[in-house]
DNA sequence: AGACATAATTAGGAGTCCTAATCTTTCTAC
DNA sequence: GTAGAAAGATTAGGACTCCTAATTATGTCT
């Protein structure tokens, strides 16, 4: 095996290790609010948007089938975070909200930071930025392929561009907010994101994002 | 909220979502032999072992309880991928091992590369090496936190010397087959790992480690 | 020999996922 | 305007991953 078809079975040997640790383990804080990732995200997707969701807005967001948010969705219910109503536009729909009872569950879960943050703070900030930008890489690659298309990130974004500036601390440009951000800013879930229509358009300066030095 | 907590808070959703396209999504690729990670990592483990393993090894391995494996062996035993035998030294213990079928599945998922490949596969040489560096930190860290504690990473492991070299290509040392090495040979699951046996002794190369810069 | 520790398993339960089927409502052609 | 297709949500059924606690058997130590 070559050294660079090694390098990345490891680097997915870590990645699996590393899901499992974030789906089985860290979320075992042993404190009582303790949440499965499942159920945290879906509250964590009301809090952010701060209005109603539907349903299959919750299940493109967070990456699962209509069936299995239902099932999310039954869990946080029967645990009094979430209320369903009927949707006034269609009457087929129903609009999700929090409770006051989900609403501080979340935010406190958010403020303690979770099982995971004790791990990314322990990361230096340079090390941070640098894992944002491949994140963003990655789940744009696995737009690509299909698979996450619900996730706001700012590679996927329309207002999105890489590399806009001569600022090498900021080189990119948000068109939303109309001002010029670095790799630390960058958006994995942005409530402002615009799915951009046509991949092909920022092709190149995804190809410089890509290379990473602005090249 | 500042900079760096929102940071840390979008790199927590990322890692978040990727952690669940890993274990929920990227592994569904429609083939027959698709196989879920907590089995394919059973059959991985046992692969790259060569010899036979015991439950209880297998466990700590992958990170979960001891009653989870006898779930998941139970399910790859019926599929005719591995065998139980007891164990010569230990009348209380049992050995697995592959059958030649589990064998020739694990080969050929490896060989297919699974799921998460064609993400990886997309990703810069040198972002594939930070990302491969930044990994041994997290899991490090979650090391230090009692979880994962498994893993045969060279950032745990004794024979490392990070940074002990004049090269800046490869800056690192492994005295165990006493060559250096570079980020992009870094090794998650290595089968020669010493775990160290205290983690003060190398302190300050880590701290060098954790900086990157080999400063 | 007695006490304790260790290895593995079972029992029981919560919960995440899926596909397929069902029901209702809305949209789209004719 | 109405028939048929499409869309939103749910249920049914099933595989499976996890856990803790209890159980059984075997080792180990004094």
């Amino acid at each position: 095996m070559d050294t660079k078809a090694l390098q990345r079975l490891q680097l997915a040997i870590g990645l699996e290790r590393l899901a499992g640790l974030v789906r089985n383990q860290a979320w075992r804080d042993g404190s009582e609010t303790a949440l499965h990732p499942a159920q945290r995200g879906l509250l964590a997707a009301l809090a952010s948007e701060g209005e109603s969701l539907r349903p299959g807005e919750l299940a493109s967001r967070l990456g699962v089938s209509a069936a299995s948010i239902s099932d999310s969705i039954r869990a946080v219910e029967a645990k009094g975070w979430v209320e369903r109503a009927p949707d006034p536009d269609d009457a087929r729909a129903r609009r999700l909200s929090l409770t006051d009872a989900g609403a501080a569950l979340i935010a406190e879960l958010q403020h303690a930071g979770g099982g995971l943050a004790p791990l990314l703070n322990a990361l230096p900030d340079q090390d941070a930025a640098a894992m944002l930008r491949i994140v963003q890489l990655l789940i744009q690659q696995a737009q690509v392929q299909g698979l996450a298309t619900g996730i706001r990130t700012c590679l996927g974004c329309a207002y999105f561009r890489p590399y806009a500036t001569d600022d090498a601390e900021q080189p990119h440009f948000c068109a939303f907010v109309g001002a010029p951000f670095g790799d630390a800013e960058l958006r994995v879930d942005c409530a402002e994101q615009q799915p951009q229509r046509d991949s092909i358009v920022l092709a190149n300066d995804v190809q410089r994002f890509r290379d990473g030095a602005g090249g």
